[in-house]
DNA sequence: GAACATTAGATGCGCGTGCATCTAGTGTCT
DNA sequence: AGACACTAGATGCACGCGCATCTAATGTTC
């Protein structure tokens, strides 16, 4: 058994997570928003993407290694297809399954948002206490 | 001028600190809403309100120490009101201003969401690496 | 003191979210 | 094959959020 963290600490790490994602977490919003029209999801959905080789997820895969819940996910892929920026194919083995593709268009935007992203976190990713 | 970090590094940090977040802030969000009726925004200004001796302050200052916008602080007050947990009173000094006051019920509501709020901590708030 | 800029906080609006539910395809058991 | 449980993903819904704007009070300038 660990020995106990005392409840202030917990607390205070919390709240400076808390925090500091927050500020992260808002200046990324706006300047993916501004500058490439994008959520942060957006923006995180493309990059999950663009690390597989082949490009091509099952959502279910995706699911896993993000953040989101399932619904939230489901919309996020339907907005990126209908900007264009990934498309869905059903899965032949499974018909009920769905393989979410990035397109040319998707990483060409995803490059660009990149940029944006890495600046935004050299500024306001605090580095580590 | 500070080194830089590497690209990759800034971004795993990043990645860790919205998967953690995110784990985090949605257990914490349904724990104190079905055991307290609470949103995350609310107990934490209660909290705030809590660690102040006079348990009063001005939206300005509240605001100040939150991650909330100006106008989701508003709203969320606005709920703590209804629900008879906190108290709009207008300032004096400047009739523009607004003081929040935390009631009775108000820090016995925060009083039982702090342990909850803890537990949801110890248990899902992973220990510094 | 009248006109104008500024500030504190409230509010209309559109949007992304999680939860619950729905649809449709798959697997299992007899 | 037929009935029933299960799984993948989509969708209705209510809600909290940020942005822009509005209202009312305060400061400032002449």
């Amino acid at each position: 058994m660990p020995r106990m963290e005392p409840e202030t600490d917990l607390v205070d790490r919390w709240r400076s997570l808390l925090t500091c994602y927050n500020e992260v977490a808002c200046h990324l919003e706006r300047a993916l928003g501004d500058a490439h029209a994008l959520t942060l999801s957006e923006y995180e959905s493309l990059d999950r993407l663009t690390t597989q080789e082949c490009g091509k997820r099952r959502m279910q895969d995706l699911a896993e290694t993000m953040y989101l819940s399932q619904s939230a996910l489901s919309r996020t892929v339907s907005r990126l297809v209908k900007n264009g920026l990934v498309e869905r194919t059903h899965c032949e083995d499974d018909r009920r399954g769905v393989f979410v593709e990035i397109t040319a268009v998707g990483r060409q935007r995803w490059a660009e948002a990149r940029k944006t992203h890495l600046a935004v976190l050299a500024e306001h990713l605090t580095p580590v206490a």
